[in-house]
RNA sequence: GCGGGUGUAGCUCAGUGGUAGAGCGUCACGUUGCCAACGUGAAAGUCGAGGGUUCGAGUCCCUUCACCCGCUCCA
């Protein structure tokens, strides 16, 4: 295993533009910040890697723990849900935490994270900040922690020491009062800006008529929600007994802060989540399952290298429904944008009964669980892998680049056949003397059979070849002048670059073999 | 949101005030007959967008958009 050493993103992305993978949203008017097309082999290896996964999660689960099967169901619901649903969930509420810029440090801080004591310096009242995540009893503490520093400088040490009162939140200042502000990271007083607010959920209108007041609907930020209000459906119809999992893939939109590194933090994305519903006492239980085999999953599609790798969160940066969990981790993969750190794939969160109860408690529906073998009643509680798709096709095409200066493209796309969007392709060696013919009728054969078949009869076979290194087809049948007497062909493998001859009727086979399920 | 950089053909880039260019790729024809071969030819550009200065702007100035990098943010 050699070294993981930083690829180029600007090179990867210059393919992905010349190969048809991925293009700019709108680019004839600009493009559109935090959004991005997948051209026609991107669009195919997206498909790819959403079909494996819901052959993987829904169809095929792994076994269960002790053994056993796994019950899993699919679902596809709305990306505009009952603007309720999003009040419920804690989205309303946190997705819009108002911020502030400090205009000397370049820092930003939110705004219910900033408090205040006062003090008299020369110039009159100031008012210092600190910042505390927790609370005002954190904050408290906070203040502690920056007397004992030993790089305050003298004049705001002077304050600090006489600093007194109560600690006041940020956001009740008047404006006079926020211009008197001395910022955690400033200097002088007066560089924190107002609080602004951050609406991270894309607002909509439903209905023709409908005005921003009574109509204004949102534009899912994740897909989850849609599972859990259809919680109740899913358990009366579908047969099911926890425990078991609904999956969903689907758009979701969030109005990042900053749309960064390529496709991914983008505004309009795609994920695909598993909601795994369990007994309370089972859930430690489940989220290894889920973890373990989640990180399986994702190096069996080739990301087996260094460049992937579980992260534990720490306590502290727990979210709101997942604070004091069976646990919660990431899957991560080491982007050349974040070389030699890791950038999340999907994250694996023990929810506990937080969403269920929530929409219990908003809805007014009940969403306890009778579990008749042990004749008990009780909300579930959830295991959540959530992954992005759009993550994970980028993370596909960053393991797949491979720079090669032997060969004449430079450079050949090392996919997992599982996903490579082009399965095989087929050349007559050259285009006449009855190979084209032959050529076309194995083409047929395999369209009927696989996935996306290229044919090329272009050009130099050398030519050919390279086109598809940068396509990532992983092999090639080439009919040439023994294929008329022998009905051989030659197989190329795009990795090794060696060439076998196989009995033309034996390439369907050659090819299944080669790639399992995937079609 | 702040700072830095970049933006010219599908891709990589040259072009410092005076006719829009090259290499590669793409396409056609010929030749070749297993690794971007060769020859001839062709298509392809709102020079990111808008405004200004100038006799004249790809080039200078202003504004704006997009992307990359560093902060920041990331339920």
């Amino acid at each position: 295993m050699s070294e993981p050493t930083k690829k180029s993103m600007d090179e990867i992305m210059a393919l992905c533009k010349r190969r048809g993978f991925v293009f700019q949203a709108s680019e004839i008017y600009g493009g559109l910040n935090g959004f991005w097309d997948y051209g026609p082999l991107g669009a195919q290896l997206k498909k790819n890697l959403r079909d494996a996964w819901w052959a993987d999660c829904v169809l095929n689960p792994p076994a269960a723990p002790g053994g056993g099967d796994v019950a899993m169901v699919g679902l596809d619901t709305c990306i505009i849900q009952h603007p309720k649903v999003w009040e419920a969930s804690g989205h309303v509420a946190g997705f819009n935490d108002p911020m502030v810029d400090c205009r000397e440090s370049k820092k930003r801080y939110r705004a219910d994270h900033l408090w205040v004591r006062s003090a008299t310096g020369l110039d009159g009242q100031v008012f210092l900040v600190c910042l505390a995540a927790g609370g005002a009893e954190e904050a408290n503490d906070a203040w502690g922690a920056m007397k004992r520093r030993k790089d305050v400088p003298g004049p705001i040490w002077d304050l600090l020491v006489q600093a007194s009162g109560t600690d006041r939140a940020y956001t009740d200042l008047s404006p006079e009062q926020r211009a008197a502000v001395l910022g955690p990271d400033a200097s002088k007083p007066g560089s924190l800006t107002d609080p602004r607010p951050f609406n991270l959920m894309f607002p909509t209108i439903v209905g023709a008529t409908g005005d921003w007041e009574t109509n204004k609907a949102y534009l899912r930020p994740e897909t989850a929600q849609g599972i859990f209000v259809n919680f109740k459906n899913v358990v009366d119809t579908s047969r099911v007994r926890v425990p078991f999992g609904i999956a969903q893939t689907g758009k979701a939109f969030r109005n990042e802060v900053t749309p960064r590194n390529f496709t991914f933090r983008s505004r309009e994305f795609e994920q695909m989540e598993i909601e795994f519903f369990c007994r309370p006492e089972d859930a430690r239980e489940w989220y290894v399952y889920w973890r373990d085999n989640r990180l399986a999953w994702w190096r069996s599609l080739g990301l087996a290298s260094d460049n992937l790798r579980l992260r534990e969160h720490d306590a502290d940066e727990l979210a709101h429904y997942a604070k004091e969990g069976a646990g919660t981790s990431d899957i991560e993969y080491r982007f050349p944008f974040t070389f030699p750190g890791f950038g999340e794939l999907e994250g694996v969160s023990h929810r506990s009964d937080f969403d269920l109860r929530q929409h219990q408690q908003h809805s007014g529906v009940k969403m306890d669980y009778f579990d008749q073998e042990r004749n008990e009643r009780y909300i579930p509680h959830v295991i959540e892998p959530s992954a992005g798709l759009d993550r994970g096709v980028l993370a596909l095409l960053c393991e797949a680049y491979t720079p090669d200066p032997e060969r004449a493209s430079k450079v050949y796309m090392k996919f997992h056949p599982r996903i490579a969007p082009i399965k095989a392709a087929v050349f007559p060696l050259v285009n006449k003397d009855g190979m084209p013919e032959v050529a076309e009728r194995l083409r047929n054969d395999l369209r009927a059979r696989f996935s996306m078949i290229e044919y090329d009869a272009k050009q130099s076979i050398g030519k050919r070849y390279a086109r598809m290194d940068e396509a990532g087809c992983p092999f090639c049948f080439t009919i040439d002048g023994e294929t008329l007497t022998d009905n051989s062909v030659t197989v190329r493998d795009r990795d090794t670059l060696s060439q076998e001859r196989i009995a033309l009727d034996a390439v369907v086979g050659y090819l299944a073999d080669r790639l399992g399920s995937a079609r």
